[in-house]
DNA sequence: ATGAAAGCGCTAACAC
DNA sequence: GTGTTAGCGCTTTCAT
């Protein structure tokens, strides 16, 4: 056993060979005997070499690893999103790693910058705050696939989820089983610009419009972040501004946790006095009183879309992040899980 | 504008000077006239230099990151801890990076070892396959803290909740408000080993002696992974059983959610027939109907005492992963948060 | 105040 | 099959 850091040329000398014989056979290249080999797999050994990845990186380019840039890991979604792409990852010999921005254009910013970037072979990213001019503008040399809601048109492939769609169909489920005055928990006006609240806000209009059925809008109630004290917050403010309703679609299941708790605590049931939908099939909405109604957003094949992106532009050896021409934009769409907190049979 | 990676060289050239100079300038170190540092600083502009992290590392060691292996993200627990370590990483100019070892033991080995570890400055590990020996013949490099239950003595700084004290003290709230059959969800026999479950089952024993309240083993009911799912499943499994319980401790806030909603499928209101207590003060306790008592583990803390441990080792400049003699070991106590789910007045 | 030389640990390209 | 040379982009040292 060696002190100190152990490197190649240690073991060449260890072996009584050259440095490059060392590489070949760490490396598992072709072209050492096998009694060569075997000699320095012994020296490897008894030294407990271990390769610098960060000389071999500067030298070859290639990590191995993966970047995750994601504004939180609250909430299951981002957390499932690392697990699914990690396994993805392995099966393709990479790894994942994951980096928090924060949410803010600063801590987005700093992780997309090149310095940051140039150690993984790509990377995902999901940007809350900054656009596409300012992706652009940090120059990252790595494939990018770009993920969520904002529009960054053009200059990296990009997956999302089809929010509008999702919100439409979860709306019209409540429209269909009776419900007249739906409140949107977390609702935005639409403003133009795209962002999961104002796209799901924009489902919540379309069912209606498509439904014949006009929107109160003292019904929709904005929410700071749709964690389930914004949802619990949200409802007491219609209740105690005595607005009535018979629906409740909330942006998020964890919004629509704290509807439900708020529903409870104001004495309207579930569902008969109010229905329920989420969004996002979080794991523990079948365990809520009442178990909710929600929007699976099927995470599962957006990971296997994303991986099978990036990991296309990197094996094809594309540098320069932004990608040309051949921009790809993936939709993706959700489907409803129907649980107790909508009616069972459709009325009207 | 120039095309492809522009480096250190370019931007001398592009600035009449050399790369020393501009080394010099990019790093704000003293030793160049005001005229130089201004031309350095537009070429660098024009040229939309970058400084290539990976060859600095190569040559000076210093990335700046701070590794975070973690075997999942599911849950609050290890999001939190990100966030907070994270905030504090970087008001002391670091930060962090996130790994997931999908908590199995090649997944760990693989994270820890050194070609992974090397770009960090130091480690926190929440290792839950390997133990000591392992984490010590891997021969990481850098400042490592470990994290979690698992005692692995003496090699490493160890920041770990005391889990047996905060299950006896949920227990013994359960005993004070009258509780006398109290199952145990998630339980383990106590096989020596320590881990959260068996240590906080641990708990659970203590607090029955010292209030002398004799334990029935058929109130222990194990649970693979301590989710919504296995806290329901173990509830239902006990009502099909006949066993009857009158309080309930759940070894997580997730699985006490999937007791809540089982008592409820049962017909058994909490806490009238059944008090329930949870573990980790999750968000969401607040908000669950009952709301949920459960036991605070203050993160927080925990987070600070972590990164303090660690960058106190990294600014010593220590290496060699496993510290010489001084190896700190820190318990964090935890609190009650007492809700709904309990009785509000002690009987007996 | 600035620059030239050497080298961090590794590997591509080319000898032999 | 194996070794030599050169160099990835940066910084340390020492000269000027």
């Amino acid at each position: 056993m060696m002190v100190g850091v152990v490197k190649m040329s240690d073991v060449a000398h260890e072996a009584g060979v050259s440095t490059m014989t060392v590489s070949n056979v760490v490396n598992g290249r072709p072209g050492a005997s096998e009694d060569t080999r075997a000699r320095v797999l012994d020296a490897v050994a008894r030294l407990g070499y271990r390769m610098n990845a960060t000389a071999r990186q500067l030298r070859v380019g290639r990590s191995g690893a993966i970047g995750l840039l994601v504004p939180h890991l609250d909430g299951p979604y981002y957390a499932h999103l690392a697990a699914r792409l990690d396994t993805l990852a392995h099966s393709r010999g990479y790894h994942v790693i994951i980096e928090r921005t924060g949410a803010s254009r600063e801590g987005e910013l700093d992780a997309i910058s090149p310095e940051r970037v140039r150690p993984y072979e790509g990377v995902v990213f999901s940007p809350v705050q900054i656009d596409t001019a300012d992706v652009r503008a940090a120059g990252i040399e790595v494939p990018v696939v770009l993920l969520g809601e904002r529009r960054l048109a053009g200059s990296f492939d990009h997956v999302m989820m089809d929010n509008v769609g999702g919100a439409e169909l979860a709306v019209s489920h409540l429209l269909e089983h009776g419900a007249r005055r739906i409140a949107l928990i977390g609702g935005r006006p639409d403003t133009g610009v795209d962002s999961m609240p104002t796209l799901r806000s924009r489902g919540y209009r379309s069912a209606h419009a498509k439904a014949g059925v006009p929107v109160d809008e003292r019904l929709v109630v904005d929410a700071a972040s749709f964690t389930t004290k914004d949802g619990y917050e949200a409802v007491m403010r219609l209740h105690r501004e005595g607005i009535t309703f018979d629906g409740a679609f909330a942006l998020t299941d964890a919004a629509a946790m704290g509807a439900l708790r708020a529903l409870a605590d104001v004495g309207l049931r579930v569902p008969q006095d109010v229905q329920v939908v989420g969004f996002d099939n979080d794991a523990e909405g079948e365990y809520l009183i009442p178990r909710l109604t929600t929007m699976d957003p099927d995470n599962d094949s957006m990971a296997e879309r994303i991986m099978e992106l990036l990991l296309a532009r990197v094996e094809a050896g594309e540098t320069g992040g932004a990608a040309a021409g051949d921009v790809v934009e993936a939709v993706m769409s959700a489907r409803i899980v129907v649980r107790e907190s909508t009616l069972a049979h459709t009325s009207g």
